[in-house]
DNA sequence: AAACTTTCGTCTAAGCATTAGACATAAGCC
DNA sequence: GGCTTATGTCTAATGCTTAGACGAAAGTTT
């Protein structure tokens, strides 16, 4: 006799891992829901439900109003004092969190530091107030650790790639300041890339986030996943050629982006008037400098014809802007009108330009869901159990 | 007593599906070694490997050298005699073409065609051509077909969105012409996204295609998956806008990259010359006008500017150019000095820029890569089993 | 030609996960 | 208290999968 099943798509969900992640995707399912959702027999999945609170999974939440009989009772993710540690470093600032399983932030600090300084004199104070901020709760369990950085970042290793922002530190630095402390899960991702994945909404949607603070860094979500490209560049559009003959980058090209567009160039075009630091650029947009608004208005212009592009190959669902220039309200209207009347109707249509989360938000909740992501893939606690069955075993 | 599994990415190909994809992508594996891959035991995979022998899934191929004893004996994916239907429609001319289940053209016509004529006046004579094609084959059992357009698709059904190319087609002109004579799988796609997929190499390569014939299409092919954007319409890199004051673009703006470096732009600009079709100036091309190439010079690096843009945006690994004009040899050489001078090292280095495979190949490889994921894809096959096994019972 | 080696093909008993369904209990509503 | 629905536990049956045996097949080596 053959068992009527469910699509495999949306209730075969056998496996401990899978029946996690049906039980973490929607917010409370009583054991009823589930035995019709996924069509398990009634033993098998008290089973797997057995297991997965007796390993702290998940718990009874309370119950539902009853329909005339018994009331059922709402399985829940085990999210209560479980919190993610993120670390999101910027080239001058740098915030230690901690965030619930969702990312939103509960406790956070912020540094000032100097990214170019050795990674250990950055990272080891970072860590240190990390440890304090985690023994300020009580009945708290840290999961794992997210990291961002100001600069690129190997995918699968969470290397640091050598570039200029971050000249002296090792490929593993990060991975060995964190280790030392914390035995736990680690994710270490570009500080644009997290935020994109912090800002996007659905899984569904394509999200360009782009960061306009001392550089120009930019960050593409696809349908949930991040765009890396073939080398782990891609969304690099700060050295997008402008023009043959423009100002001179970082990079020794001239006409780069960057070179118009960044705080960085900001601030040189600014320096007369003494605006040393980008944040200083940004209180004096705030006062209405006009000087101070032409240049942002001329550095958002040439940005937002270089979005236009990124967006037209791109199609995406939402544009957002970050970083403490890329944030300023005139600057994200000024990007916004050029990119709309740059880009054919077609795809700017529906289209929405908009200021992104405070920047640490954005990128500790892109941590927290990659740290998440790594911890509770299905595939990857299915791992976990059989391990553990079979050492339990033998 | 717990069994050792295999790590489920790699073997844990228990379902006929997965097994099915195994013996796909590994061309010929002897039992032996499927048993070791798939750590399987004799008995199920046997079983497994008898009823997709007897569905006509896969044969028993040649033996293998003995290493001593009796020599195993090779599984394959039976695709023998198996082809696919392509249907490949340009501007100007269209394709019919049968292919085995890897792509490659066994048989095709060309025709000339008016895209902009009623979809039926189109489409019969191609279909029927296509019957015409598989009735001159011996023992060949058509597994599905294929359909690309020079215009957008919407991804799920195959629809023809409404647009200024093919003006008088109702979205679902091509699925009820092509269902009408065969009722089987179909796949419908536009054609420089095809092209895309036919040209990618491997499933990790990000690729971006780019098409120059009348108009400007561009296909990019994410790590084996075509990437669509919010509203499909990713990769519409015709109207990227490259200066504010340029000439007018068909979609009434000014300035579109189309209305620089597109066939109909460079047909406009070399019309005194008598030279009144695209491939006019292919020929051109090739003698050696001198007025033709620099007007191909001109639009190869007004292309190359916005393709600098895209290729910053995605970091692929290649990057494609197809179509009449895209494919001229001056033309790719032009396009490939540009974006590799303004792309920044880091993305250049190890980017490949290229002339495509010939047009239609590469859109009817990429049809029959669509057509064979359809039906082949692991789910599906084991849907298919479970349904059947289900009918059988019931 | 005989011995050796390796694969092939089939079969069996055992193991294990899963299932259908029974039965008792719990808990809210009328 | 009766009704209804959900929960919790248990059992026999089912059926897929496995380990492993066994012999035949088909090459190589001696």
């Amino acid at each position: 006799m053959t068992v009527e099943r469910m699509p495999a798509s949306l209730g075969g969900a056998t496996s401990h891992g899978h029946l996690l992640e049906l039980i973490r995707s929607a917010d409370g399912l009583s054991r009823q829901q589930l035995l019709s959702t996924t069509g398990m027999s009634r033993a098998t999945l008290y089973e797997r439900l057995d297991t997965l609170t007796r390993r702290g999974y998940i718990y009874e939440a309370e119950p539902l109003g009853s329909t005339g009989g018994r009331p059922s009772r709402k399985i829940r993710f085990q999210d209560r004092g479980r919190v993610v540690l993120a670390l999101t470093l910027g080239q001058t600032h740098g915030t230690v969190s901690i965030t619930d399983t969702t990312g939103r932030q509960l406790r956070s600090e912020t540094f000032a530091l100097e990214i170019s300084a050795p990674a250990d004199s950055v990272l080891l104070p970072l860590v240190e107030e990390g440890r304090k901020l985690l023994e300020q709760g009580s009945d708290e369990t840290l999961l794992g650790i997210g990291v961002s950085l100001p600069a690129p970042v190997e995918a699968g290793t969470g290397h640091v790639k050598h570039q200029t922002t971050i000249p002296g530190w090792s490929p593993d630095s990060v991975v060995r300041a964190v280790k030392a402390t914390w035995d736990l899960p680690l994710v270490i991702e570009n500080d644009a890339r997290a935020a994109a994945l912090g800002e996007r909404a659905s899984d569904a949607e394509t999200v360009v986030y782009v960061k306009v603070g001392t550089g120009i860094g930019c960050g593409i979500v696809v349908e949930g996943s991040i765009l890396r490209g073939a080398h782990g560049s891609a969304g690099d559009i700060g050295h997008i050629r402008m023009s043959a003959d423009g100002p001179l980058c970082r990079c020794g090209r001239h006409g780069c982006l960057a070179a118009y567009s960044s705080g960085r160039a900001l601030r040189d075009r600014l320096g007369h008037l003494g605006l040393t630091k980008i944040d200083d650029i940004s209180a004096a947009a705030g006062t209405g400098d006009p000087e101070v608004l032409q240049a942002l208005s001329d550095a958002a212009d040439v940005l937002g014809r270089a979005l236009a592009a990124t967006v037209t190959t791109l199609n995406p669902d939402r544009l957002v802007l970050g970083g403490q220039i890329g944030g300023l309200p005139d600057f994200v209207e000024k990007v916004s009108s050029r990119v709309l009347t740059d880009v054919v109707e077609r795809i700017a249509e529906g289209m929405v330009v908009e200021a992104g989360h405070p920047e640490d938000l954005a990128a500790c909740h892109g941590l927290t869901t990659l740290v998440m992501r790594k911890i509770f893939a299905p595939d990857a606690v299915d791992q976990l159990f059989a391990d553990e069955a079979e050492s339990a075993a033998g």
